[in-house]
RNA sequence: GUGAGUGUAGUUCAAUUGGUUAGAGCUCUGGAUUGUGGUUCCAGCUGUUGGGGGUUCGAGUCCCCUCACUCACCCCA
């Protein structure tokens, strides 16, 4: 092809996009389940909404953004969901709505990255907010609730990681201890991570150096340095899913990339390899935008969002399989030509008419034929009517899965009855 | 952004130290079966070997450039 497509991106299309559309719809309705209400903001945001946000200082403000070609204020493609639907709720005065307090999205998001096994540059990401004050009940439901998704789709191979990464009364002290330690063992740092001690001092955890290990191992840990608050926040969290029953880990190195997290934060990692090692299913946690001069108040919640691609990556195969099967028609008609096919577009849009997903192949063709489209299509149940039917007034009606096949009357209603029998025990 | 690897039919892979007309499975199309699919059998289609340049009598094979993908780093969903 001449007309190169931009890296890291992809077109949603059949079979695949059966895959997807159904993972669509079934993350809707769980989220729906839960109370939660759908909301999508625009894909083109002033830049200064992320830098206010997500940190001045993160990767994706320094150097994940995608700019658009616009008048000032500078506009970008929305890295993510949560700090543009925060602030256009703000704007729409619902920010402290009791009415809606939980919302939640499907949307495409950008990062300019270098595309590799689960990760693009436009991609989709699910997620929901629940704003207010902080509870460990909000907590606990966004932990079910995400949890919830990846058993939707059969995904066993997963753990929860949980750390609570402090708040503004005892994050930067704990940072300032962290800071000491390395500068005091800094001469057995490699360079990268002497440069990330002022810079990025968390980071300094995730390096593969065998020497920095060594020292990451006894550095001070933010779970031991929590102040009274967040502590008590932490062990809250961990006594409600202790009696939810989900086991967990803590894990005091977890970070969140974005500067507006706090407190309590969690992460669903794929063990099952299936993702490479870009393993985070889902990430979320507490957080707090705070007042400024578009900000009245400091605006508290807590969510998550997952990679959507990630997640169908992690589906297994049978369970794929079965998701195609619900995006295809239940019904598919054959008919003979002439006086049968007008009899078939009768029955077909009778079937239409009460809700049962029906379709019928237009031209004339042989019976074989049609069977083995419908069988391609995954269809449950072949409906035909030939010559031979027509002149009984009778209808032929085959299930797909099992190979049985009777003939009933052709009568509309008695029909209906036959097929909505036959559907629900496939 | 950094590093490594791989590019051959729709797809998964073959093709002797460079040697003639680039092959096979699956898929697909048709038939066996003009009223019975998913099994079986038979027949058939499909390629600028990612693209460009170079070396050579001769390049899928060697060299250079480029592009894409994959993996890892980084980061994150």
């Amino acid at each position: 092809m001449s007309i190169e497509k931009e890296k890291g991106t992809y077109d949603i299309i059949p079979d695949d996009s059966l895959v997807f559309y159904s993972v669509r719809k079934n993350i809707e309705k769980i989220f729906q389940t839960y109370g939660y209400f759908f909301c999508e903001t625009s894909s083109i945001q002033p830049e200064e909404l992320f830098k206010r946000t997500i940190g001045i200082a993160s990767d994706i403000v320094t150097k994940e953004m995608f700019y658009i070609e616009s008048d000032k204020p500078r506009f970008v493609l929305k890295p993510e969901e949560t700090a543009p639907l925060i602030f256009s709720l703000f704007e729409n005065r619902l920010a402290d709505s009791k009415v809606y307090e939980k919302f939640f999205y499907f949307t495409k998001v950008y990062r300019h990255e270098k595309p590799q096994k689960g990760r693009l540059r436009e991609f989709y990401q699910y997620g929901a907010e629940s704003l207010g004050d902080f509870k460990k009940e909000r907590d606990g439901e966004m932990i079910l609730l995400a949890e919830k998704i990846l058993n939707q789709f059969g995904i066993e191979d997963y753990e929860l990681n949980i750390n609570n990464i402090g708040c503004k009364n005892c994050r930067a002290g704990y940072l300032n201890l962290l800071k000491d330690y390395f500068k005091k063992n800094q001469d057995n740092l490699c360079k990268d991570c002497q440069r990330k001690i002022d810079t990025n001092t968390l980071r300094i955890f995730d390096c593969k150096n065998e020497n920095c290990k060594k020292v990451s191992l006894n550095a001070p840990l933010i779970t031991d340095n929590l102040c009274s608050s967040c502590k008590n926040d932490f062990e809250e969290l961990k006594d409600f899913l202790k009696e939810n029953d989900l086991s967990y880990n803590v894990n005091p190195y977890i970070v969140r990339g974005l500067d507006y997290y706090e407190k309590n934060v969690f992460e669903f990692v794929e063990t099952g390899g299936n993702l490479g090692s870009q393993s985070t299913l889902i990430g979320g946690g507490r957080y707090r935008y705070k007042k400024d001069n578009v900000l009245k108040n400091d605006i508290t919640g807590v969510g998550f969002a997952g990679g959507v691609e990630r997640l169908i990556l992690s589906i297994p195969e049978n369970v794929k399989k079965d998701l195609k099967r619900e995006e295809s028609c239940d019904v598919y008609v054959a008919h003979m030509g002439g006086k049968t096919f007008e009899r078939s577009l009768k029955v077909v849009y009778f079937l239409r008419e009460k809700g049962i997903k029906t379709d019928i192949f237009y031209n004339e063709a042989r019976i074989n034929k049609i069977l083995s489209l419908a069988s391609k299509k995954n269809v449950k149940l072949v409906l035909i009517l030939g010559e031979e039917e027509l002149s009984e007034e009778k209808i032929t009606l085959k299930n797909m899965e099992t190979g049985f096949q009777k003939k009933i009357k052709l009568d509309e209603k008695i029909l209906l009855e036959e097929i909505k029998t036959e559907i629900s025990n496939v």
